[in-house]
RNA sequence: GUGGAUGUAGCUCAGGCUGGUAGAGCGCCGGACUGUGGCUCCGGAAGUCGCGGGUUCAAAUCCCGUCAUCCACCCCA
């Protein structure tokens, strides 16, 4: 057996269900707030990367997928979505063909990262992005759609929390202020705590060593620091947060993992999921579109995990499986004929009906129609084929009876619809 | 990349310490019911005991290595 890569995996019938109805919610809901669906490759350059998520980033330090491909092309697996996006949208001029640039997306990404339950080498996202709006409305509108995606899905215990991260204007004064707090500190934090105080002092608060805590609680908050124009805007989102009725927490360490954040950034966390309990995750990133060529626009979005969405779903949602309108069951050659132009019939009308290919004995037949969940077993033997006849058997009664052959589409059609009225009820 | 736990039938797991060549439950297939499911009873198929090497007359069991999964660190969705 050649086994699956490690850290990617199948999704199997009975999870397929969960995950059709995350995808689901999700489109119906980001088409409800104004959001078009667009695919970007899944492979790109690899300099859309370190440009974009950002050098300083473990992403593109260790985690990437990249190669050089025939043609001498360095080519890496999308990692994150956000800087794909932001290349079509320039490409393209999106800006141009769309009244508002909200675009979505869905499906896979890629980092070598150690495999760990909730985290996977190859895995998979809900992407959301708005490009050019400056306003601090539609921060809020974009935090009020990931939480009503959250709970859309009925997902539990979970919590919101925002920050403001500030912008260059206000970033240097932000670090020096840090930098100056730490003093002599640095010395005792942990090795990565040290490296981070020269390349992105800001990660800090990321840390998570015991040892570090004391250090790092001392620090200033990045939101006591804001510019004028910072301040305004995050008090803006603050409010609109309040208008939507949504309960969130500020949180000063959050910062995120990402080099192109500024002012906003907001996290969903969900108990019960273990350490890899962020579900999604996101904020503004006014320098980005800029800084990977296009014109000097601004940007916000966040991405959701959906491994971890279905994960967080709650246990006892209902999934259906496809369950058949009728089983067709046959006995003998002639009736099996017969049978298959019946299938056909049903099929034709719409119907979902099944049928045991093998053509085994009536008793497995009947079984095989039990697990598949059929309403209705559709017999045809030598009996019926001779009085043109099929006999209909209902499995939750364990009653049957005779059905003229002409009148057994339209049977089945009739006890479909009752069953779906019944369902809707 | 670091630390720890675990890998035995399709699934969940026993056996492992005290080596003697593999078991249960569920599932699957069949029979009791010569043309009828779900319950019951009876029978059957199915396992390179993750993989490789070593020790031994003999290894699922002991030793080494390796791969994978899970948990934590880390990172992030």
């Amino acid at each position: 057996m050649i086994p699956a890569v490690r850290g990617t995996r199948d999704i199997l019938p009975g999870e397929t269900e969960r995950w059709a109805f995350v995808e689901g919610t999700a489109r119906r809901l980001f088409e409800q707030y104004g959001y078009f669906e667009i695919r970007t490759p899944i492979i790109e350059r690899e300099e859309l990367f370190a440009k974009g998520t950002g050098e300083t980033t473990d992403i593109v330090q260790k985690e990437m997928y990249s190669f050089i491909d025939k043609g001498g092309e360095r080519i890496t697996l999308r990692p994150e979505a956000t800087p794909s996006l932001v290349r079509a949208f320039v490409e393209h001029a999106l800006e141009q063909s769309m009244a508002v640039p909200k675009l979505y997306t869905l499906g896979p990404m890629f980092r070598y990262e150690r495999p760990q339950k909730g985290r996977y080498r190859q895995f998979h996202q809900l992407d959301v992005e708005v490009f050019g709006v400056k306003d601090p409305s539609v921060d809020g509108e974009v935090i009020d759609l990931a939480w009503a995606l959250v709970r859309a899905l009925g997902i539990e215990h979970v919590e919101l929390a925002i920050n403001s991260v500030g912008c260059p204007e206000c970033r240097p004064a932000f670090t020096r202020a840090l930098v100056e707090a730490l003093g002599r500190d640095v010395e005792k934090l942990c090795g990565d705590c040290r490296r981070r105080a020269e390349t992105n002092p800001l990660r800090i608060f990321d840390c998570k060593v015991p040892a570090d805590q004391p250090i790092i609680d001392r620090l200033p908050h990045t939101v006591d620091y804001l510019c004028d124009a910072c301040r305004v805007h995050f008090d803006a989102v603050r409010a609109d947060l309040d208008v939507y009725g949504i309960p969130y927490h500020v949180s000063h360490r959050l910062v995120r993992g990402l080099d192109y954040y500024t002012r906003t950034t907001f996290e969903v966390l969900a108990g019960h999921l273990g350490a890899q309990n962020a579900v999604l995750g996101g904020g503004r990133y006014d320098g980005l579109v800029r800084q990977l060529g296009g014109p000097d626009r601004v940007g916000i979005g966040f991405a959701a995990g959906i491994e971890r969405l279905v994960l967080a779903l709650p246990a006892e949602l209902p999934v259906a499986p496809p369950v058949p309108d009728a089983f067709v069951a046959a006995l003998g050659d002639q009736a099996r004929r017969e049978a298959l132009a019946l299938l056909r019939d049903l099929r034709r009308a719409g119907l979902n009906a099944q049928f045991d290919y093998e053509g085994r004995t009536l008793k497995s037949q009947m079984k095989r129609a039990d697990r598949l969940g059929a309403p209705l077993v559709l017999i045809l033997g030598e009996d019926e084929l001779a009085r043109g006849q099929v006999t209909v058997k209902r499995m939750a009664t364990s009653t049957q009876e005779p059905v003229p052959r002409h009148e057994a589409v339209a049977l089945v059609a009739r006890e479909r619809a009752a069953r779906r009225a019944a369902a809707t009820r």
